[in-house]
DNA sequence: AATGAATGAGATTTCATTCAT
DNA sequence: TATGAATGAAATCTCATTCAT
């Protein structure tokens, strides 16, 4: 008989399994039993370990806002300037995209039922305010609204390329996104002077 | 007894329940006689004027659509220059939502089933593509990829605006839209030269 | 095709079938596909009327309870002295449960889930006070105390006869259950003086 | 780490675990995973220890109704005379019930799966009968009616009065008991003489 | 044409029991 | 011997759809 596997492995096989169940059909269109089915396990077994599809969804979006804002931090701190940390950061969204393409569908596609899992927009709207008060943000931007601004737009184009990547390329995704990052939008005025 | 409603008004009255249904807790958990119920009509009337809940969906997608898109023709066209064209679009979008926030709610949160019910990005696109090659546009922006930053950003923007109006004014998020637009984040340089 | 049956009377099947079977094998090992099978109708009707198989249950206990009520009061006033009242309600009882064995089985097996649905107490309560206060009450009897204990020795005795009727004739049955009644067991004494 | 628990001392910690949760919820409401771990031990050995949840209930039975045989054959040795006798087998289910009312309320509530268990109505019975023969008994009671009445009469003035406490006090029910026993519903009438 | 009770396939969820560790 | 994760049969419950009235 098959060696039993760790209660770890048999919940990783079912969140590996949701991911590509929700990004193939969506999550109204998955059922538990799939889930269970398609990761191996009996059905019980997919109650031991979430309390239903939806809080598999929700452990998803945690787990994927925790590794972006992981990856940000670092990215972040080891990029020189404006326009290289707002490029380091792009860079590792488009990257963590690529790499799991079946839990960014789901996390793009389902918002999670408590917005506490989604991606806090403080961090970025803190930078746009300090910009503001140094007077190198472009008239009329609002950090708040910014802030949201860039997270949407980043999402939308993301989730758009790699529904169909012939769409553009990776580096027209990456510079496009740079160049219409709020905290860079005002640059060019100054860069002018 | 209440009078006898034509199929129109039935029809009509389907559509708001059913708009006001999927606002406030979602298309999955709206089923078809509740709509129906809360539509003052029988289930089996339901029936005769949509094909399923989705289908009533993507009417409201499409009357979206078709709103938008007529609004914003004429926004275009009375305008006079790129920034005021742009500020016309985003105010058309933003009375649009204050009109029907139901309607925005339910468009904004579920994807068409069909993606021809989007508002296409094509003249966004090829309108991009015209300053392109003027080189009225920024650096590093492909026409593809900011048509589609706009659309997102603008959608997500408002939903987000939406759902807590205190998080912005009216003014603010208009600005800030209008201030990231891609055809204007280059403008900056432009002007200054 | 079978003429189709009112609500009432799908209804009216329902609470049959389910006498019937909580009767038979009790409510823990009769589901409510069972119930909607042996009422020859869908398991969807089932929840149509009833909420869930306790529901019924409910319905069960407050149905009883309601033509007790009706029959007792009927009863209690056509009779003529303390004796004839007595008799006449443990008649109406046994009456009753020889009426309905099925569901005074349910009844008396399974406590109703909202106290409200069982027979007050209180009418006998009152009673047996006011007798006290007369001085016919027998001494060390407590009205409260001795209504339960009929309530109870009632239901009791009944439910051991009709598990096995051979156990004692319906005379022994009515004549032991007014012989101890509350109001009558203090009598012997008065009415010797 | 916990103290390794002898076999002994594991079953009854379960048995424990099982009138606390049977008299809380109810049989039907508690499940052995349940019992197992609030007696702080795991699943499987609630299964070596019982065939399933209503072996421990039909142990509960067992237990209580072999205590309280115990008991009353003492009491009612050390009880001299017909009433002191009846007060004293009263007492002792009394004192019983307030000393494990949990145990009291399970098998109270639920009645076991095998009749066997249940505490015999035939010394009762017995002692009727021969109360009869001598004259001594209340004219239309029936032996083995009264037998049942009473057991009835008992434990459900016992249960109702567990229930809520405030109801009566405890010399209330203990005397109302006694007054209203077959044995001594007659004595009034025979004690005037 | 309009109605809404009825339907049953299917999704969700529980839990007694097993068995590898 | 004790453990508790795993199991899957079975119960509960929902809802899109039909169809007799």
């Amino acid at each position: 008989m098959a060696k039993r596997r760790s209660p770890q492995q048999v919940r990783e096989a079912l969140f590996e399994a949701g991911a590509r169940l929700f990004a193939e059909r969506g999550l109204a269109a998955t059922n538990s039993n799939q889930i269970a089915r398609a990761a191996g396990v009996g059905v019980g077994s997919f109650y031991r370990h979430f309390e239903d599809k939806h809080a598999l969804a929700d452990a998803l979006h945690e787990d994927w806002t925790h590794i972006l804002r992981l990856r940000s931090q670092e990215a972040a701190q080891a990029a020189d300037g404006l326009e290289a940390q707002v490029r380091a950061l792009v860079e590792v969204a488009v990257d963590l995209v690529e790499e799991h393409p079946d839990r960014f569908r789901v996390v793009s596609a389902h918002p999670p039922r408590r917005p506490a899992l989604r991606l806090s927009l403080r961090p970025v709207e803190k930078r746009l305010a300090e910009l503001e008060v140094q007077g190198e943000l472009a008239p009329g931007v609002d950090p708040a609204v910014a802030a949201k601004a860039f997270e949407a737009m980043q999402a939308g184009v993301l989730a758009w390329w790699r529904e169909d990547p012939s769409r553009a390329t990776r580096e027209a995704v990456i510079e496009t996104l740079v160049a219409l990052h709020p905290a860079l939008a005002g640059r060019a005025r100054a860069s002018v002077r």
